[in-house]
RNA sequence: GCCAGCGUAGCUCAGUUGGUAGAGCAGCUGAUUCGUAAUCAGCAGGUCGCGGGUUCAAGUCCCAUCGCUGGCUCCA
């Protein structure tokens, strides 16, 4: 048969092997590099046959990222063979290729220890020394099973059974077996750049109920570089993170004796809390938005009848006030539709767009706390639009809209995912089709891509999340546009139709930033605590050469604080040097020296926390240079403010 | 909540096999008045997260608890 080998044609007999197959096209050294074979979608061994329907066949080197997923892969197996070797009772699991690197999941008597892992690393590299060839052999679903219930490992078995498949692969290198579907690079000496990273506790399967495992971390690479660029990347990660920023820049704080996961925000926190509030609260005007704001507790029955009581209630606290139950509220919906209901709407009134920085309190797992990205008391930059149907997709696309102008003006890339309807949920059937179709519908037609979230949806409705990433790599969700068929059910919400009647509006929850807290969280990793003009807490400091500018410098202060710059001044006995070092280190976008000279011309010497000098400026002019800069984002971002008014149909 | 690791001065960290706590920075006082990333000197600062226990003796060992970190599960 005529295969296309690596870009050459050649002419092969039925069976033939793939690394045959590339070794008479391929030089010594590319053949040496290649860790698995394409052919279509599938991706193959080199030990195995060429498939006889095979027209392309391409080798994979570990600098393609299939051959690297190979590669991270194959060193999850080799890790499983160093740990039964060291500790035959573990029993193994599975071991899948993650983002940069691998785990695999062992069932052990006891936890692994830092110990461990350097005699299980160890072990790995005697292995690669070795240079064993990793084979593949197929069974029957019931010689596998057979095979590996003689070796104790119930969970291979357990696997095999739910595979269903009447033919299973096992792969063997050393004395190992593993069930798996491969592909494998040939041979374990070709993975030479790994190390194992962290242990931690995983379910089987992912569920709670379940046993919890002992899981090992671990990175691997095609080289020794990478590798070591990697592991470069995550101390440079640890630089950014939030936590330590938080601490230096002076942000913000938690305190054991206060409870964990509520923030007590510094003044500079605060102040760029407030720039994000201010920011947004314009924009909402702008795009037809009215203020609204509900009280911190609510009556438990209230709870109870929206659902929460019964779905969302280990997440809750609870108070009690003259023998009366309360709920804190961990969401803003209720006191929006309490409000909405306080006059008889009509159809002319819709859309209505209530928009609050709620305050929610939510009682999150010890486990889960993380800084500002998780926390158990937060401000919601909420919205709930309660509209007619037919208008439901229009403002669906609205909100996304908002989303896609507001990522932009903080230079963020977002991921969208639509998550549809959990075990755990309320309403029909029929409803939460209609919701997902709507939220379907709305991406399609702005041309977002977007993958979709089985049984991922919040209780009442289907939602669509938008992500973005912190200084790890972690995705974290930050706006999410949710439909509710059901809550406006559940509280009589209506509206007088044109026809006189009473009709059923929809509800749809939204928040675009999702948490202040964690926004500024995300915020500050993404910008390495250098904010933005617009959004840096102080925009320029003043700092004096010695104590004679006092007078000007003060003047300057005055000066810039009028024309709406945050501003002030360094005044201290310190040198230059030392004051311009604190500045900077704090990050602040500009540093305005006052010395004799700047007295003299009655102007200050601009510098810039980038590196930059652009040198003496009068007053009005440096001003201007930080107020301009202040502007940017906005003047690229090309906001969009169309949005339909509620003034129902055409009159 | 579960698994593991960690908690020493405001911050970053030392602290030997158990022998009774130390540095740098920050702070305060004084000197210095200085041109773009650290001026010098002195002083002060700790119930070693909190509570039990073992021991002649605990920052160090054990138990419990609170908190933090990395995961799992869950979520804005």
């Amino acid at each position: 048969m005529q295969v296309e080998v690596a870009g050459q044609k050649v002419e092969l007999e039925q069976g033939a092997v793939i690394a045959d197959a590339l070794k008479s096209v391929l030089s010594n050294k590319q053949f040496k590099n290649t860790v698995a074979a394409r052919c279509g979608d599938k991706l193959l061994d080199l030990t195995a046959a060429v498939p006889s329907d095979c027209a392309v066949l391409e080798p994979l080197t570990a600098e393609t990222p299939e051959g690297l997923d190979i590669i991270r892969h194959s060193t999850a197996h080799l890790m499983a063979e160093a740990v039964k070797k060291l500790f035959p009772q573990a029993k193994v699991t599975i071991g899948p290729s993650i983002e940069n690197g691998f785990y695999y999941d062992f069932d052990f008597e006891r936890p692994f220890t830092p110990e461990d892992l350097e005699a299980i690393e160890a072990e790995m590299l005697k292995s690669v020394g070795a240079d064993k060839p990793f084979s593949r052999k197929e069974m029957t679903a019931g010689e596998a099973a057979t095979f590996f219930a003689a070796q104790g490992e119930s969970y291979k078995v357990e696997l095999i059974r739910d595979l269903g498949a009447p033919q299973v692969s096992v792969y063997t290198h050393g004395g190992f077996a593993d069930l798996c579907r491969g592909p494998h690079v040939p041979r374990t000496g070709l993975l030479k750049a790994f190390k194992l990273l962290s242990v931690a506790g995983a379910y089987w399967r992912g569920d709670e109920k379940n046993p919890q495992l002992q899981r090992i971390y671990g990175t691997a690479w095609a080289n020794a570089k990478d590798l070591a660029k990697h592991l470069q990347q995550l101390e440079e990660a640890k630089k950014r993170d939030h936590r330590k920023l938080g601490t230096q820049l002076d942000l913000f704080s938690f305190h054991e004796e206060a409870g964990a996961g509520f923030v007590f925000w510094h003044p500079k926190g605060a102040l760029l809390r407030a720039i994000l509030e201010d920011f947004e609260r314009k924009e909402h005007l702008k795009r037809g938005y009215e203020f609204v704001q509900g009280p911190l507790i609510l009556k438990r029955d209230l709870w109870e009848r929206s659902g929460h009581y019964d779905n969302y209630r280990e997440n809750m606290y609870f108070t009690e006030i003259d023998e009366q139950a309360y709920g804190v509220k961990p969401m803003n919906c209720l006191a929006h539709m309490i409000i909405y209901k306080t006059r008889i709407r009509s159809y002319r009134d819709l859309p209505k767009r209530f928009f609050e920085l709620g305050v929610v309190h939510r009682h999150e797992k010890s486990g889960v706390l993380h800084g500002l990205l998780r926390v158990r008391s937060f401000t919601q930059d909420d919205a709930h639009i309660i509209c007619r149907p037919d208008q439901l997709q229009d403002e669906i696309i609205g909100v996304v809209n908002f989303v896609r102008d507001i990522m932009k003006i903080f230079d963020f890339d977002f991921t969208a995912e639509i998550s549809t309807r959990p075990e755990k949920s309320i309403g029909s059937d029929q409803d939460w089709d209609r919701a997902t179709e709507a939220l379907r519908q709305a991406l399609e037609k702005m041309g977002l891509p977007y993958e979709i979230n089985e049984g991922d949806g919040a209780f009442y409705g289907p939602k669509i999340d938008i992500k973005i990433k912190d200084a790890l790599g972690r995705s974290w969700q930050c706006a999410t546009v949710q439909c509710d068929f059901t809550l406006p059910e559940r509280f009589d919400l209506s509206y007088v139709g044109e026809d006189g009647g009473r009709h059923r509006p929809v509800m749809v929850h939204r928040v675009l930033l999702g948490s202040i807290e964690r926004f500024v969280g995300v915020l500050t990793e993404h910008f390495a605590g250098a904010f933005p003009v617009w959004l840096a807490p102080v925009q320029a400091r003043i700092v004096t050469v010695t104590d004679a500018q006092k007078p000007f410098a003060e003047k300057v202060l005055r000066f810039l604080l009028e024309k709406g710059i945050r501003a002030e001044a360094d005044l201290r006995n310190e040198k230059l040097g030392f004051k311009i070092r604190e500045a900077q280190l704090e990050k602040i976008p500009y540093m305005l020296v006052v010395g004799d000279k700047e007295v003299e011309a009655q102007a200050v010497n601009v510098r810039l926390r980038e590196g930059g000098d652009p040198g003496l400026k009068p007053l009005e002019e440096a001003a201007r240079m930080i107020l301009d800069a202040s502007q940017e984002p906005f003047k690229r971002g090309g906001m969009r403010y169309s949005f339909s008014t509620a003034t129902g149909p055409a009159d």
